[in-house]
DNA sequence: TAAAGTTGTAGTAAAATTACGTAAATTATA
DNA sequence: TATAATTTACGTAATTTTACTACAACTTTA
């Protein structure tokens, strides 16, 4: 299990460390790209501390020593985290602020991917295969991903709907009974009507789903809670991706829902590509 | 500019390269993950050439040498390509497909960054900053898209709607006049409902802006074309992620007007921000 | 058959690792 | 509390592995 990210292990390591250790650490911390161009006898002058010291931390982190603690180091930058400070500029031009953002998001769900809690997911999936019937419930950014969930969901031969409406929700909220699942998505999990809603479900003996901040009001009354912490935006003008990383964790878990249905299933769900065929023009040859 | 995947790099120079030259670079393609573990020796054996040759391929590709090319192809292995071909099986469990299914979506943003049209993005935030109204119109998977867009876009002052509607879309359409843009978004583009509503708009001299696939229908007949060629996906179990590159590529557009806007705009998005603020519950101390 | 380009051999330099010994720190004992 | 015993941490030096350079032999092309 190669898991989570070598930047992050150090980090988390950091106190168990004794002190030459310690130092190389500070060193590769503070500016890892340098430290995957370096040679195992600049590094270890760069800690003021002797080669061996160097390689002992390599294989501290499981890997085979100095070339291959490197070589997974640039592949930790590489996959994400590098990203996160790159702020948009106002005088950026398109040049700039397309990667920034791109890069943004996709920092953000390698953070995603490296967190999530794979015992929640199946939790979840667990939960929404046995639901007698399933809402997805979202306010504002949130309202596009609760009906793109729908969007995938209706597949699965479920009751499905998606509302955006407070009143609606409130209303389907106090007539939930056990079997049913809310899912409700929430950026903050603050939002005090949602939070209520979800009370009133919850009340009922109906399951509740939070995929929202890890903590807040809503993950803490929920049944079971898909946390997603996405970092603040420091920055103006960079766009808020919360609602991406959302819906790519529907995604996650529809998938979920799919393989648990096992291969039986796939006829279905070709069935429903198929309807849309008559309603697009062909490619020409 | 460190620009394009080394792995890319290195296929398309595949026909300039001399035959010792070739042989490594078969055997670096046919299996990058080895490749970044192996020394410059046994690279060598495996390609049937000498070590000196290895070393000159390195250096092709403006690299320092042997050990700095197997960490740029690292992190080009661990920056996104690479996971194009992992494909969900029947059997993973969370913790295979769960990454499988962020990394491939990571890959397809990874592909549009480097792949977008700058000077189309531009484009387009010329025609949105110039519009006189904005209709956002998407059917089955792309209308939450286009609802997330008109979420975004109202912001900016501008009488931005958004339809999923196929008869309310071509009844706004065929009113549509000089100075109204139709932003289109589909993933294939080939819908025949869609291509024909922006047909009729086109006809009356509106914009039409298509976010689609290249060299569809659709992408042929609009004003200003966002190409989004997100690779078929050849496994069943494996969701699109269309949705998610289109999403994306709004928040540049987004962007894109904000910045364009220029700083005295911001007092204004600051004021949508803290109207929801009542609606809160507050972090607790 | 001369010139340019390509490839490998052998030697050299550099880098990383191991083995081992000393120093520091921790624990136990008087 | 002091000191001996034991463990742990760290560095030196030697060894091994790895990468690079210079040059010579071989191919190809004109």
């Amino acid at each position: 299990m190669q898991s989570r990210n070598l930047l992050n292990e150090i980090t988390d390591s950091l106190p168990d460390l004794n002190k030459s250790e310690g130092k190389v650490a500070q060193v590769i911390l503070s500016d890892p790209e340098t430290a995957t161009q370096s040679s195992i006898a600049t590094l270890a002058k760069m800690a003021g501390v002797s080669e061996p010291s160097v390689n002992r931390f390599c294989k501290r982190f499981n890997t085979m020593g100095f070339p291959d603690f490197k070589l997974k180091l640039a592949m930790s930058l590489a996959s994400g985290i590098r990203f996160v400070n790159r702020n948009v500029d106002p005088d950026d031009d398109v040049t700039s602020y397309t990667p920034k953002i791109i890069d943004s998001t996709i920092s953000n769900l390698a953070l995603v991917r490296d967190n999530i809690s794979h015992m929640r997911v199946n939790q979840v999936v667990d939960n929404l295969i046995q639901a007698k019937r399933i809402f997805f419930f979202g306010l504002g950014a949130s309202g596009p991903v609760a009906k793109d969930a729908e969007n995938k969901f209706f597949r699965f031969n479920l009751p499905v709907s998606c509302h955006e409406d407070v009143l609606m929700q409130r209303m389907l909220a106090s007539t939930g009974t056990t079997g049913d699942v809310f899912f409700i998505i929430s950026h903050t999990g603050r939002t005090k009507e949602i939070v209520e809603i979800a009370e009133i479900a919850r009340s009922n003996g109906s399951t509740v789903i939070g995929m929202t901040a890890s903590n807040s009001p809503l993950a803490n009354l929920s049944s079971v809670v898909i946390d997603v912490d996405v970092p603040e935006n420091t920055d103006e003008y960079m766009p808020m991706s919360s609602r991406i990383v959302h819906l790519v964790i529907l995604d996650v878990l529809a998938t979920g829902v799919t393989l648990r249905r096992g291969s039986d299933f796939l006829p279905h769900l070709e069935k429903i590509k198929n309807s849309l065929k008559p309603t697009r023009y062909t490619h020409k040859k």
